[in-house]
DNA sequence: CATACGATCAACAGATCTATTGATTGATGA
DNA sequence: TCATCAATCAATAGATCTGTTGATCGTATG
């Protein structure tokens, strides 16, 4: 017999699915998830050669995950549409509720960092209304200029060391990064609290942030 | 470097993806989700050998997207829990919204024996109230009887020509089987509307059904 | 037009995935 | 204990995936 139409649409998820099978793959979604980026420029993030980085990207275009475009002799990918940030979350979800492996790193790195909960989305909606809390950005400048939470201050986790007088005083501090799992805002946080400054973390990144439709700014 | 930790943790959700990375897996997840099995039962539902079934399982046992358990001679597997049909279902939505081949096959196919919109949950479940639907379950009677929709009659798509004098009188009927792919009521309903009978389709099937904590029965 | 640069393509070796085959283990019941 | 049935394991060949290399394409710029 043809293969009947059903597995013939589970052929297609599974293209999506094994997409998803890479851990340089879901690394990139993270980083293209921050906002529009080049072949190169996503290559410097990684770490992978240009050409490998292309040939990723092709393969999570194909999969329906990301788009591109084209601006001069820059190819722009970005994600396809915020179901994709969906799909993570639960591809998340699923291994940190039945995987032991991902449990074991969670507790062994993620959790030695910050014992405390990490704030949520309407937790620091309702805090910054108060106007107590400082919201810090540590990713990178470009990502910062991308995009960022409104009215949070940028100093990248390189720099954070030889920038400590810029919010030593500030009576809260809410550290964020890329995504759940984006070491950035846990280093943040573990060297602010050394230094005796009352610091948290935001539960997950910029993406799940502007997905959620909460005010962000540019520049 | 070692390797960093957030790689670590895209390591194992990459061995999700790569677990959902192919057609065999996701029909079996579907088959999964009707109710437990042991692996002779799904190799012959999905029509793999037995040891390819066994190795497929496993796959998925590593995955975290099934436990297994022991019963007499038989192993049992059944679905990790109800994240796992919440990452299939975003899954296939973002398959969906984003792949042309998908929706090709879904024009083709499905939609060329059911033109009409499907039956939401919400929409059935009132409808049952007034008592004027008939709900039919037309999947196999194993299936049936591990679990079905409460209130819903069961004839196999197999035995629906033969025994269509048992709904012929309804006013309306609800056919659903395994999932929002499942060919069989697909075919039910088409074959159903060429008799006359007015009948629709569920939108979903059994699974997400009772994940949405909606009334079923056994036997 | 020639050059530079970002991106893609083509070809390749090594690793991983898939399905088959036949042997092996575990539990049951004669 | 032996025979049987369900399931897993082990080994294998063929297909697919991954990352590298060097060539090529498309666009902007001097």
């Amino acid at each position: 017999m043809s293969t009947s139409p059903k597995l013939k649409l589970y052929e297609e998820f599974a293209l999506i699915g094994r997409a998803l099978g890479n851990a340089h793959r879901l690394d990139m979604l993270e980083h293209i998830a921050q906002g529009e980026k080049g072949v190169d420029a996503l290559a410097a993030k990684t770490g992978l050669s240009t050409a490998n980085t292309s040939q990723h990207l092709q393969q999570l275009k194909r999969a329906g995950l990301v788009d591109s475009r084209r601006e001069g002799k820059f190819v722009l990918y970005r994600l396809a549409d915020d179901n994709v940030l969906a799909l993570m979350a639960a591809l998340f979800g699923v291994g940190e509720r039945n995987l032991a492996s991902v449990s074991k790193v969670l507790r062994d790195y993620f959790q030695a960092r910050d014992s405390m909960e990490p704030v949520t989305h309407e937790e620091l909606l309702a805090r910054t209304r108060d106007g107590l809390v400082t919201v810090l950005d540590v990713r990178p400048a470009d990502e910062y200029a991308a995009e960022h939470l409104a009215g949070a201050v940028n100093i990248p986790l390189d720099e954070l060391e030889n920038r400590l007088s810029e919010i030593e005083d500030a009576p809260e501090v809410v550290a964020y990064c890329r995504g759940p799992y984006c070491v950035l805002s846990f280093e943040a946080v573990s060297a602010l609290r050394k230094r005796g400054i009352n610091a948290r973390r935001l539960k997950s990144g910029l993406p799940e942030w502007r997905a959620a439709g909460l005010p962000v700014e540019t520049g």
